[in-house]
DNA sequence: TAAACTATCTTGTAAAACAAGGTATGGTTA
DNA sequence: TAACCATACCTTGTTTTACAAGATAGTTTA
């Protein structure tokens, strides 16, 4: 069970609906990640990532030949990583609604009474 | 400077927020962030930030009587802190997007031919 | 054969997110 | 007055994350 987890793996969630979407290679994820607006992930953050997913048993690879280059680590997601990913989808939903309260909001929650 | 910033500092972002709706005191804080929808910040996480935030001059205390208990130690935003908030809104809209889009779309950049 | 590009992986560091536990103050009640 | 409870703050130590830097290797083209 995962509690205190809001924080975490936001970019491991981001990789997982990628890879979702169809088959990628490391190599190809970070451009397109870059062309998200993560411009800032580099491929030591990117293969440690993938390599981390794929032991928790979230997404699996096999190899393909290239056009150019050594061979491609292909990816998708296992039976896991789509739980995963519907769960990440559920947590980004509660933080992104959260941090946007208390952004807009300010600090006034005296409201609530129960 | 911070280029590669991101992800990290999320609560920091919101706590700087809800101290600049006015003043609040550690304890206090933790109960309003919990109102909010963060369960999972306990003390041993919010103590060292409030730390860290007035070792980098973006946040500063003053001590107070409680009504019951020790004194409260109320935390305010200093000039920077104001600039730091200012520079977190910008990166959470940036980095909220991101994920949204990726979230939404799956995916497909392709389009995005310049 | 060397450069340039594609592609992957490793090493090492710094900081973040915490759980767990410790300290201190003041009020209530047995 | 001792015990207890709630308030309030802080520290220690562990695990995980984000990341820079660089190593390795295949393929094409000059």
């Amino acid at each position: 069970m995962q509690t205190t987890q809001m924080l975490k793996g936001i970019i491991d969630g981001c990789i997982l609906s990628i890879i979702q979407e169809g088959e990628v290679y490391g190599y190809e994820l970070a451009s397109k990640l870059d062309a998200y607006g993560f411009e800032s992930f580099s491929e030591g953050t990117i293969y440690p990532i993938l390599i981390r997913l794929q032991k928790d048993n979230l997404i699996q690879s096999t190899l393909k030949k290239s056009t150019a280059g050594p061979k491609r680590k292909y990816y998708s997601l296992t039976e896991r990583g789509e739980e995963e990913l519907a769960d990440f989808q559920k947590r980004w939903n509660h933080l992104s609604t959260t941090v946007n309260q208390i952004l807009n909001k300010g600090g006034s929650v005296d409201e609530e009474r129960k």
